[in-house]
DNA sequence: CTCCTTACGCACCTTCAGGTTCGTAACCGA
DNA sequence: TCGGTTACGAACCTGAAGGTGCGTAAGGAG
């Protein structure tokens, strides 16, 4: 009936993930929680990223002002993180998602085992002949 | 201090937004919120998403167990969508996220612009010599 | 007889997020 | 003198997400 309301470019949700929803961006924010953070203990906690990606989602992160940067200039230097007051509006969101997805995620994997093997039956997809 | 407690294939973040971040799926839930609605209407209520890409995001979401596809097999033939109970779930977990964006994606916005200004006036990024 | 309709599948192409590797400054301890 | 340290930048590569266009079924309207 109402045609065309919903549009990709004006729509908050696509702000908000534009944000979030990179690789690697949850995990960062989430190991800020606790408050100011060095970049090399940043990368202990995380598993498996790598320094390009941990510098490119802090910078991401503090060009959205979503945190602040320290540079300590010594040798060798140190750079200290912390969540801005805007950043740490964030974590409601945040813990929101990680509770749906405790509670949820398992029937989600579920699902997606049964569609799997209903494919596999040859269940009826296509609009039949 | 502790090593290594962030894992990305582990946390539930990355869960959530494996299922909620493809570039439409959000904007298709928020389609569905209202009750059932036939594809055709999906579509015209999407700016801008294409028969494929609306196709691919309905399959994914069938998928993951957050929506039902109902076929009439008249001609032409009248598919149904609805959201599940589980579906539901995540209206909630939607709406703070456009919530937070309604309230603060103005000053990320600002804060972007001001990231950008400094840039150009050659800011000290670099760890200097 | 022909065209329009709905809801797709399939094949192809492009783009970009993400990953890997290498180089760097300059101090400190051995 | 030489390697280890921290927090990067730059160049390059790859795979997957997303986009475009074509084909299709069968009935009803004209």
């Amino acid at each position: 009936m109402k045609p065309a309301d919903i549009s990709l470019t004006a729509c908050s949700y696509t702000h908000v993930l534009e944000i979030i929803s990179n690789k690697w961006t949850a995990l960062v924010i989430y190991s800020l929680e606790e408050g100011t953070i060095r970049y090399g203990e940043i990368k202990k906690r995380i598993e498996g990223i790598s320094q390009k990606m941990l510098t490119q989602t802090l910078r991401q992160l503090e060009r959205d002002g979503l945190v602040t940067r320290k540079v300590t200039p010594s040798v060798p230097p140190i750079v200290d993180y912390t969540l801005t007051p805007l950043g740490k509006t964030l974590i409601p969101c945040m813990k929101m998602l990680k509770e749906w997805a405790a509670e949820h995620y398992p029937s989600v994997q579920q699902a997606r085992v049964s569609y799997e093997l209903s494919e596999e039956n040859g269940e009826v997809r296509q609009l039949e002949s």
